[in-house]
DNA sequence: AGCCGATCTGTAATCGTTTTCAGTTGCCGA
DNA sequence: TCGGCAACTGAAAACGATTACAGATCGGCT
């Protein structure tokens, strides 16, 4: 049983162990031009030390971090779950590392790990921001590229990858009508630009139909989506139907009606975002917007190698389209309701 | 408008731009002896320089990362998606970094990762495990401390923090005893000590109550259990209830019900593990076990902590109590049903 | 034999910090 | 006036790697 090392060796010890110059093992490890004899001295000598290189002192001297740093509110949110992931993958293929940080919208939070990456030296960033610092992230001068996602400003200075929010709320109203409603509530996030576009969208949409909107904005959290509902519920112009910008809202939705005793779509229909597997099993199963999440975080990395490879090419913004999930949640309205 | 800086400034413009010497700047940013007249100078240099200090330069000359490697299956999987989010909010406070990797559960991968944390030379590290890894992990000598979570050996050299596994799965087959239910089946995962720790508290709790036990093992897709659940409630001998051992075979359960047109828990009850916000919204309720997540990262953390004080003292294990969340899922059985 | 070029190897500079050690002040008391 | 001490400051040596440059060796050619 060999004893454990006390303290890790270097690159020294190993051009000891092997009879060599530092310079030489450094070669065999980054396939230098080294005579076959000694290579294979200096690999024996690299497996009887336990040697690993030292990563700081490799990035300190080559200038280079081989590091991406993702910036999201919370990682619990399933969607950024899944770009992580899709990030996380892409990282691995290239031989990168990840930092994940989870600003909680918050700004200070947020400005901190701004400040982090910079000091890592981080190749480039992946970031979602609040609304706060994608007003003045073009005042930040940040050393190292910026690929925005979910979140973006109309032009910015940046790439970005960004769900069409405006179309995929429209489908959902469409949809809505389609299937016989009229009076279509929208509940929103009120802190991120991605409930603004969606807004927008339900807007315009209600607008083209013919139909009055009715929005309210509210904090990103279930149970203020579920005290909305039930406070509108008990209006005298209480909606048929709701729009709901993300997942969270649609957990409130569904237990406000539960509790209310409301059926689902009986005398509530639902629609909302993001496509997670268990919308496929509550109540008559929840309509949804499927957000093409492999390729957000796919095409984020994308998008950041081909700027690190160009970094004067033009700015670019992909919008990508999500597709519509129809369940039962939001199943042909009953002329006999209300 | 200030043009960005080409490339990030060092210690040394600042120490120019300050008319000092480095050794002065580093001390000023390191709160060492200074006079307020310098310090003042540096601060203003620093400010005019927009430095930012490199922190493989750092790292390299103090040897120490101020980072910890989470390592896990798949964040995807929520247990781990909270506790990633205990474990950041943890390091945040402590001033430290995460590098957060996922297996798959592949011992290759996981390997690759073990190797980077070690070049990483990070400060410690919390990981989930395969069992290969986990079987081997005494062999590795590593150079920094690792805490075990979810998955762990009996007695191993590492601080580890778990469920209490068997007494959580035989809470579950108490009541569902309790509530009528005597054919009880079990369904865990198969590659995880996690199922089998499960599986033994599952058999041990059903031998008790002098019942049969029936477990079948599966691999840790939803797909999986709700195909065994659909051969299974064929047989004529098929299961009044079943206990399984993670979130994914609860939603395979719900959705093989839901195809077969047995109704929950009329003809079929249902217990599982990790109390998600979606289990509350399913059909009548499922009845879960809930982790404690937060505590199990935060404690990990801590672990990871006084190991690091006291390198020396014994290693812990942590066992923490899950509690039953009891829903619809498990009502009363009737006694009509069959 | 002498020279050239190809091929390998080693020396030493460098990356940006921290920290030791050795000054350099200025002040105080004698 | 001078020694001694406290308080600060700077020069230089690390940390562990990569790499430009120069030196060494050797075969082949004239």
């Amino acid at each position: 049983m060999s004893a454990p090392a006390k303290t890790a060796s270097s690159i020294k010890d190993v051009a000891r162990a092997a009879g060599v110059s530092v310079a030489t093992v450094s070669r065999v490890l980054g396939n230098g031009p080294v005579s076959e004899a000694l290579r294979k001295r200096v690999e024996d000598a690299v497996r009887a030390t336990g040697y690993r290189p030292n990563l700081s002192a490799r990035r300190l001297r080559s200038q280079h971090s081989q590091t991406v740093g993702l910036v999201v509110s919370d990682i619990r949110n399933p969607f950024f779950t899944a770009v992580s992931r899709a990030v996380e993958d892409a990282a691995y293929h290239a031989g990168m590392r990840v930092i994940l940080c989870n600003s909680d919208e918050n700004p200070e939070r947020e400005e901190l790990y701004l400040r982090l990456m910079q000091e890592e030296r981080i190749t480039g960033l992946i970031f979602a921001p609040t609304r706060a610092t994608l007003d003045r992230l073009d005042r930040l001068d940040l050393e190292f590229p910026v690929v925005l996602i979910d979140r973006n400003a109309p032009a910015g200075r940046h790439d970005a990858v960004v769900l069409d929010n405006p179309q995929a709320a429209a489908m959902l109203v469409d949809h809505l009508h389609a299937r016989g409603y009229r009076r279509i509530a929208g509940l929103f996030g009120n802190t991120s630009t991605t409930g603004a576009e969606r807004h927008e969208g339900y807007r315009a949409a209600m607008a083209a139909k013919g139909l009055v909107p009715a929005a309210r904005f509210i904090a990103p959290y279930a149970d203020a989506a579920e005290e909305a509902v039930e406070r509108w519920m008990a209006d005298a112009d209480r909606p048929e139907a709701f729009v709901v910008s993300n997942s969270l809202f649609l957990m409130g939705v569904v237990k406000a009606a539960r509790r209310m005793g409301l059926s689902i779509p009986g005398r509530l229909a639902v629609a909302g975002f993001d496509n997670e597997p268990w919308t496929e099993l509550v109540g008559p199963g929840l309509t949804v917007i499927e957000q093409p999440v492999q390729e957000i975080g796919r095409s984020a990395m994308a998008l950041l190698f081909e700027r690190l490879e160009q970094p004067d090419r033009p700015t670019r913004r992909l919008v990508l389209a999500g597709t519509c999930v129809v369940r039962g949640s939001t199943g042909a309205r009953l002329e006999a309701a209300d």
